[in-house]
DNA sequence: TTGACATAATACCATAAGGTTTCATATTAA
DNA sequence: TTAATATGAAACCTTATGGTATTATGTCAA
């Protein structure tokens, strides 16, 4: 699951599924869990999930019938990475930033 | 000019669009110039310059018939505002590094 | 084993998105 | 003023995207 730059980027390109990642912040759902706090069925949001799973964002296990999903904080190591090609355009106190999240993404 | 968070993550989410702003990130382009940089249509290149002005990553002024394209480094903002709903979930050096950031959208 | 439940998969639809071509407009330079 | 240049805008095409409905599969509980 190489979860390129562009499926990571894609993924967050759509309101419901980063309203989605804010719901899996709080704790992990079944996709029945999750369609609930949305207005749209049950296939559509998990045609969502599928992005995000595509896109790294989150990780899915079976538990019986049931679909697990949890948000994977690590998936926004692509985003953070293509950022940190600004960093001659932002400022110092930016740059520390940067280089934090990089050594964050190595040390757990 | 309110640049919502979905127009931002929108313009974000088309690997030609970030390859425009790498490229405005070395210096100021107009519209032909960054389209020497793409196989596409200078028409096509101006949808995209569109795009990511829509989304506030950009800035274009008129020097006399040419069109100025400026890279927007302020135009990030609603993106890390966005990812620090998941402060809690990230651990305590990727929280500073957050407040960082917004620190840096201040004193600017 | 049977029925209910949770998800998977497929077909289908409407619209958005990325691209092209063509033509119009405004500015610059002879 | 005329020709070249730089951009704007509209019409159009193809494919991707976000959604639905329907049907199939696997699991749990009685």
């Amino acid at each position: 699951m190489p979860e390129s730059e562009q499926s990571t980027f894609r993924a967050l390109a759509d309101p419901t599924r980063r309203g989605i990642l804010r719901h899996l912040a709080v704790h992990d759902m079944t996709i029945a869990e999750v369609a609930q706090n949305f207005d749209m069925t049950r296939a559509a949001v998990k045609k969502h999930l599928t992005v995000l799973s595509d896109g790294g964002l989150i990780t899915v296990k079976a538990r019986g019938r049931e679909k697990i999903n949890t948000l994977n904080k690590d998936g926004f190591a692509p985003i953070f990475d293509w950022f940190s090609y600004f960093d001659a355009f932002w400022d110092d106190r930016l740059t520390d930033l940067k280089s934090a999240i990089e050594q964050d993404q190595n040390h757990d």
